[in-house]
Order: C-alpha cells, then sequence, then structure tokens
RNA sequence: AGCUCAACCGG
C-alpha cells in the first residue's frame, strides 16, 4: 500500500489526476486496501481532474472506514477536493463537521470560494477563521488579497498589507510581494503598486508583469514600458 | 507514501 500511495502521490505531484485514479484503480483491482495516507492522494487526484462523484464515492468510503476523526491532511483533502471542483457548499459542510481543522483546511476552503468568484464569501472566511483562533498564514494572506483585488476593497487589502509588514512576512515570500503588487494594481492605485515593488527584499518575471499589466489596464503604456525596462535592467528574462 | 498559495494571454 506503500509503494501504490507513492506512485500515486507522484502522479498527483506532477498535475496528472487521471493517471494517479487509473493507479489508484489498478492497486483497487490487485486486491490492495488504501489507508487514510491514500486515499488523501487520491482525492487530490480528484480535485486535480476534477472528479467530483469519484470524490464523494472516496468520501463515502472514509466516513465508513472511521477514518476522518482527527486526520487532518485527510479532512483538508477532503475540503480541497470539494472546492476546487466547485461543490462549495458540501466543503463547508465537511469543514463545519470536522473534528481537526487548521490553517490550511480555511486556506483550501477560501481559494475555493476565490475560484467561483464568491469574493465576499471568502473574505468572510477570513473573520470566521481568526474567531475561531486560527491564525493566517502566508497562503491566506495571498488569497485574501486576491479577493480584496476582485471585489475592488482596496480597506481590506491596505489592512493586510500592514498586517503582512507587522509579520515581516514580505522577507522570505515573493508570492506575497507579488500579491501585493497585482492588489494595488487591480484597484488602480499604481503608485502604491510601484512603491511595493521597490521595497520588496526580491522580485521576479511575475512581479513586475503584475505592475507591467496594472500599467497597461490603466493606460500608461510608457510606465508599463519602463517598467519592463528595468525589469530587463535587473537580468530577469521576459516569459 | 499524504493536504492549501502569486502575474499576463487564449479557449
Amino acid at each position: 500500500v506503500v509503494c501504490w500511495s507513492a506512485l500515486i502521490s507522484g502522479y498527483t505531484q506532477n498535475g496528472q489526476g487521471e493517471q494517479a485514479l487509473y493507479c489508484f484503480e489498478c492497486m483497487l483491482r490487485e486486491g490492495i486496501l488504501p489507508n487514510a495516507v491514500t486515499y488523501t492522494c487520491v482525492l487530490k487526484a480528484c480535485a486535480l481532474a476534477g472528479a467530483l462523484d469519484k470524490g464523494k464515492h472516496i468520501h463515502f468510503e472514509i466516513i465508513n472506514q472511521g477514518l476522518l476523526y482527527n486526520n487532518v491532511e485527510l479532512g483538508n483533502a477532503l475540503v480541497d477536493m470539494y472546492a476546487k471542483c466547485g461543490a462549495l457548499a458540501n466543503a463547508r459542510n465537511v469543514l463545519e463537521k470536522l473534528s481537526a481543522r487548521n490553517v490550511i483546511t480555511w486556506n483550501a476552503l477560501i481559494s475555493g470560494y476565490l475560484q467561483a468568484n464568491e469574493c465576499e464569501l471568502a473574505l468572510r472566511c477570513f473573520e470566521c477563521m481568526q474567531q475561531e483562533g486560527v491564525l493566517p498564514d502566508a497562503v491566506t494572506y495571498i488569497s485574501i488579497l486576491r479577493a480584496s483585488a476582485a471585489f475592488g476593497a482596496l480597506h481590506k487589502g491596505i489592512e493586510i498589507h500592514k498586517e503582512v509588514i507587522q509579520q515581516g512576512l514580505l522577507q522570505d515570500n515573493v508570492m506575497i510581494g507579488t500579491a501585493l503588487v497585482d492588489m494595488y494594481a487591480k484597484c488602480g492605485v499604481l503608485s502604491m503598486a510601484h512603491d511595493v515593488i521597490e521595497q520588496l527584499p526580491s522580485r521576479n518575471v511575475v512581479t513586475w508583469s503584475a505592475l507591467i499589466a496594472g500599467y497597461a489596464d490603466t493606460l500608461q503604456g510608457d510606465e508599463a514600458l519602463n517598467c519592463f525596462e528595468r525589469m530587463l535592467y535587473e537580468g530577469i528574462f521576459p516569459n
């Protein structure tokens, strides 16, 4: 069962959901019984493949076998599977019933809401999780910045900006810096977007692209081109 | 052997 789980996991880590599910079928056909780790990988495969019905069936098996109790990783994979398949009511339901959940559980649900463009619900989850004493991490902030941008909630974005600085998260995470630049750009506050990118300890092609796109969207082609030149000057290659 | 995360374009 460990070998099969490792193989299934390998496929999911490369985004090959269908292949992973195929392996799972082979494993069952050989009479090998899956355990909690196997199911965690298979749920991720369902999420990748958008295989909601398959995922529901796995959910049923997990409940039947009593594997869910206090297994955070398995619960998280279940919430993520429903979220990625767009079954947000199921995702929230599972989250609420889990005996153990953590920041990753909430992050999975928040991402699901974002993917469905339910920015307001995503923002509400952010409040809920904190009310129950779960502290946001870098992934949470990145999602909430995206929600703020999509919802045009500049004030929320500024609030997150302050929090991120307080926690020193800008030092070691390019993606948060990029999400901040993108949030300001999408809210049309290009001066702030520019300020942020100047102060980042590190930035990459995605960070610059967010700023360039922001200038392009606001019809500031000259500024967009300036940024492009600066990016090249820094030795960052365009993609 | 296991869970969540950033830009642009097209569909």
